[in-house]
DNA sequence: AATAATATTTAGGTTATCCTAAATTAATTA
DNA sequence: TAATTAATTTAGGATAACCTAAATATTATT
């Protein structure tokens, strides 16, 4: 499996369509120059080269945006899983705060070996979710179910659990940290805003309530509670 | 501290540098660039980059050698340090075998941040050797001295505690630990031979005897106790 | 449907790191 | 010391991954 896996330039192209084409669409060169800090003419070009290796790791025609093939998921989803993996492993033995995993994951899960993969993973317990709550896939490759509903779905009344929430800005993390929205926490709705889709909420019952924007609560998987 | 270290192909070239030179004499570029896998032009070519830049990390006038500037032996050290962490980090918590540790750590020692580099120091108590027996400079950069002694200049009769194996052949650390060739162990010198340096010892006092040669002898360190 | 706006690709160029092979310098031997 | 051998450097090139800017295709708007 190691010698499948591609360079580091790939493996982030990699990661980066497989998030893209998520919704079903395939992913477009200019979204993905942006996500990688890169001009189109590069990805443009690296996508090419991409659907000419063998075996070809997109699926490409012109102006039409690239999918993932059958072989380039499988490398999407290794990345992805060391990525979230080691995101874990930073958190759980070294003690790393959870917004600071995301940079350094981004660079060790590109060089560490399966054995390491294989340790970590074992030393955890063979974790499903990272700490943001993002589904890690199996040794198999198989990804868990995504979640279905965002937290901006909630509407005055309603309660839900935090399911998961984005892992790479560390602003934000800390952010979310601060008001207790962290995976497991309950959040209730005391107000959700038709106009702007601010919603005010409480968390696990207390006390304060906290005004979260769309931007936030459209990234943050949530399970609905009856309410 | 970060933004000093350049980048990976720099961090090979000084790490390599560093061991060349501890005999005193500079390293000349055909053993470097054997060293690196690289050809000598390769090498000749970015001695001299890194002689020019700011500041110089290493000191070069042509056909001369090369030895490392002040600046270019903290980086050095910098690495090394990271390389031997990473060893004991391997061993001593994700339970890796100490032969298969020396590729993963060439591996991460490029990329991991200083606060990866200091979580696990403390984790490990702040070690000042590896699992091969190899000092770990300190986070201020002190390298422990260096040992003395080898193995090979035991002579019949002597015993010795060994303290430090070569980390970079698994197939030797194997063959050594199945012989109980690890930093701690006893050996008894049986058996001086004068002509081709072998030596037949056995380890802490066992009955079983082995005969080694120098390849192998002259790069064990030890400390030699009365006899 | 024609035009304007946007997205994508292509063309030509740059930099870092490698290579081979020729030229040069240093070291060794006759 | 001259000639030979060995080590080192230089010259000229290749490749990967980036760039900018021009050209082209698609999509949206009038």
């Amino acid at each position: 499996m190691d010698q499948l896996i591609p360079n580091q330039t790939i493996q982030d192209y990699l990661k980066h369509i497989y998030n893209l084409t998520q919704n079903g669409q395939p992913a477009n060169t200019n979204t993905l120059a942006e996500r990688l800090d890169l001009r189109p003419g590069t990805v443009s070009e690296m996508i090419n080269k991409m659907a000419k290796l063998e075996p070809p790791l997109v699926d490409h025609q012109k102006y039409q945006g690239v999918r993932l093939t059958p072989a380039g998921g499988k490398m999407a989803l290794k990345v992805i899983r060391r990525h979230r993996l080691i995101e874990t492993f930073l958190v759980k033995v070294l003690g790393y705060s959870w917004d600071m995993v995301h940079e350094e994951a981004c660079r060790m899960e590109h060089i560490v070996s399966d054995e390491f993969e294989a340790r970590i993973a074992s030393m955890l317990g063979e974790p499903s979710h990272s700490p943001h709550g993002e589904p890690i896939p199996t040794s198999a490759l198989a990804m868990p179910p995504f979640y279905e509903h965002t937290l901006a779905s909630l509407t005055t009344g309603q309660y839900a659990t935090i399911l998961q929430v984005p892992d790479s800005d560390p602003g934000l993390l800390r952010y979310l940290s601060s008001i207790g929205f962290t995976p497991g926490s309950k959040v209730t709705v005391l107000n959700h805003s038709p106009f702007d889709g601010n919603l005010m909420v409480t968390v696990n019952d207390g006390n304060a309530s906290h005004v979260v924007g769309l931007p936030i609560t459209s990234k943050i998987y949530v399970k609905k509670m009856d309410s």
